[in-house]
DNA sequence: CGCGGCTTTGATGTTCATCAAGTAAAGTGG
DNA sequence: CCACTTTACTTGATGAACATCAAAGCCGCG
């Protein structure tokens, strides 16, 4: 699944793979990716501070992102993780000139960045492109809004449950996994403690449930784990 | 600004008042509007049942409308509220094919309802008009999640002080109003128990910042909410 | 090698949900 | 229109869930 630098230079394994793109003619594709760079971004890199300008458009080719924002106790939440395929920060690029949250590469992440400005003129002449970006944000939308429906409804066991369900079935497919994150992250995600999402760990692997080594983590009992995610 | 049942006959109130719906060309208005009627819902109706196909498109002219949903603890959440202007549930309206929340007015209310199917082929031969959608569709995302952060990182307190000012500020731009939802209600939104709705509301009364009478509110020390919600 | 951030566990206290019990208001059928 | 039923509202008491505080080991990094 990791891709070197070097793939990701011919824009048919990049750009082009979203088939939000099938739709340009190839004038308006050559037009977009004139200004068209791909980078890769370290684990822990800070790639958008919440509160700059917007005028990149970001495609994530591999790694994973995390969506922040500083809250009014000046502490760190987190509003979403973006995957390999997902136009980084979308839902609400159209939203003011100014950036809504930070975005921070979570894991080592190959990023194909564009002018928003030039992906703005073709979605303009384009209703092909631009009802694409309906779907995609309406999908966007529909999951952000879910997940925090479903994190502000469970306790803390639920609420580490469905975590580790949601790296494991929609981020790793596989249930060993190394988590990309800290536990001070986690319970940024979710809303708790670093102290209770550690004790919820440990529980978890007196339980049997879970088996952890560090940053690696091996569901054993995952029937239970959706038990606790759902009841919890 | 209550708007009777015979104003709104007249489309030059009603749809044409969406800046959006300025791109159209003249046949497309026509289009849109073939199969388009006025409705008055009355204050507790049910408009749309979360998991019903989409097939319709809402506008909602006067009134409040409540975006709701069940949670895995059969309990009623309230994702938000629709105000006038508001093209009622945009934001999943494009994600798949069935309703993701239920719609219920929580005040008499007049919408104007046109066939989804019609506005989907305008948007799929106008960009203009599809960019609009874009627009509105990433400030209703950026709405929705801000107000969901906000919440979830305030005490009892401050989350009551927040949902007062907003529906004084936002909603009915006064301070005083009537309360358009019950107690519970208020628990739905911003997650907490009736219990304490009710006793937090007793609180502000004790502390000279709020006066009650029923449903009407009226804010008295405004800045001392403001500083509630903030802090708390 | 020392410093800061991450991790872990235990003890303590606060916040909030739950339970209980009663009043008020609003809708319903005879 | 009145008795009846249901739903909304309110207050207090109790306990559970969770945050906070404290202390210590660990690891990576300059």
């Amino acid at each position: 699944m990791s891709i070197s630098i070097n793939e990701i230079k011919s824009c048919n394994t990049c750009i082009y793979k979203s088939y939000l793109f099938n739709h340009l003619s190839p004038e308006e594709l050559s037009y977009i990716n004139q200004n068209k760079k791909e980078v890769k971004i370290e684990k822990g890199e800070l790639i958008i501070q919440e509160g700059n300008p917007i005028n990149k458009f970001l495609y994530l080719v591999d790694g994973l992102v995390k969506l922040h924002k500083t809250g009014l106790d000046n502490k760190e939440h987190i509003i979403s993780i973006a995957r390999p395929r997902d136009f980084v920060g979308l839902l609400t690029l159209f939203s003011g000139d100014i950036h809504k949250y930070s975005m921070t590469a979570i894991e080592t992440s190959y990023l194909c960045i564009t002018d928003f400005s030039a992906i703005k003129k073709v979605l303009d002449s384009n209703s092909k492109f631009a009802n694409g970006f309906l779907e995609k944000m309406s999908n966007a939308a529909n999951l952000v809004i879910l997940n925090r429906f479903e994190i502000s409804n469970k306790n803390l066991r639920g609420r580490i449950a469905w975590v580790l369900l949601n790296f494991a079935n929609e981020i790793y497919q596989n249930d060993n996994f190394d988590l990309p994150i800290t536990r001070k992250e986690v319970g940024q995600m979710i809303d708790m403690t670093t102290e209770n999402v550690i004790r919820i760990f440990s529980e978890f692997r007196k339980d049997g449930i879970l088996e952890i080594t560090g940053r690696r983590m091996h569901i054993k009992d995952k029937e239970m784990l959706r038990k606790i995610a759902i009841s919890g």
